[in-house]
DNA sequence: TTTAATTTGAGAATCATTCGCAAAAATAAG
DNA sequence: CTTATTTTTGCGAATGATTCTCAAATTAAA
């Protein structure tokens, strides 16, 4: 059993909840790919594969494989919502264009650093980073 | 005449657009508050003030608005867009409480520095930045 | 196998945002 | 002040992502 998919037991089972089988398929998935996702795309690759799970069992997943700590909400793209692995991957900010919709990842320890520690002195309990900006990368502005 | 609406009214005839009636409305609308508003925000504003302007043409201001540096969009929050004002307040990150809706602002300069840096060695053109988190505010976590 | 609890799929319902279009307003010209 | 041209507006319909409903299916326990 991959790790992941022992992670996303654990948590289910501490909240009363089943690894069903259609989980389990979202599950893969979601860690076959590596890049940001939204719930259609995963809906096709599942189709690929030969398997059937509705979109609505899809959309309740999401937010159960986030709790889990497993996936993040990247960022808002075309109106839809992409998702991102947290689980097994570094925390990066998010370049978006505006013009050609690419998007560019960078580290930055740091930043994360001042909003944690702007955060502690606030009293409030960060469970997800959103950091970027929007723009033009550099193909679209020349 | 406003200083936001000289800035809108110089942007609009950049674009051989007009200063209509209705958008003065909703400039007005806009620079009344000062918190962070939404399109139904404004509305209910403007229906106050008995004054009528249309969903759609509120819908179709805020690119503009967006466009001229009035406004920028700063989160998102119950399915909705929320906007805030550029012209006049200084650049912040917010810490929004994933319970009670509640949005906590803070300032960073050193961030911004940062974000700025990445992006220019990777020659991509910041428009708008987008920092911040989502989690648990003081009140909530106790 | 029986039972109780959870989950699923299918489609309907929501709801923010966008569109289409005919009527109204703004601006320029005469 | 007209007339002509362009832009804008409001209305309601359309769109599209996400959520909801609920009966049937699955799961895990007894
Ligand atoms: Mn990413
Ligand atoms: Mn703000
Ligand atoms: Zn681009
Ligand atoms: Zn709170």
């Amino acid at each position: 059993m991959k790790k992941e998919e022992a992670i996303f037991r654990d948590f289910l089972k501490t909240k009363g909840l089943k690894l069903t089988k259609p989980r389990r398929i979202i599950l893969n998935a979601v860690f076959s790919t590596h890049e940001h996702f939204n719930v259609d795309a995963l809906y096709d690759i599942i189709r690929k594969r030969h398997k059937n799970v509705s979109r609505a069992t899809i959309y309740r997943t999401m937010p159960l494989m986030i709790e889990a700590g497993l996936i993040k909400q990247a960022l808002r793209c075309q109106a839809k919502d992409h998702y991102e692995h947290i689980f097994g991957h570094k925390s990066h900010l998010h370049f978006i264009c505006d013009k050609c919709g690419k998007i560019v990842e960078k580290e930055s320890k740091q930043v994360e650093k001042i909003i944690k520690d702007l955060a502690e002195t606030e009293g409030f309990e960060i469970r997800e980073f959103n950091v970027g900006a929007k723009g033009l990368c550099a193909d679209c502005r020349s």
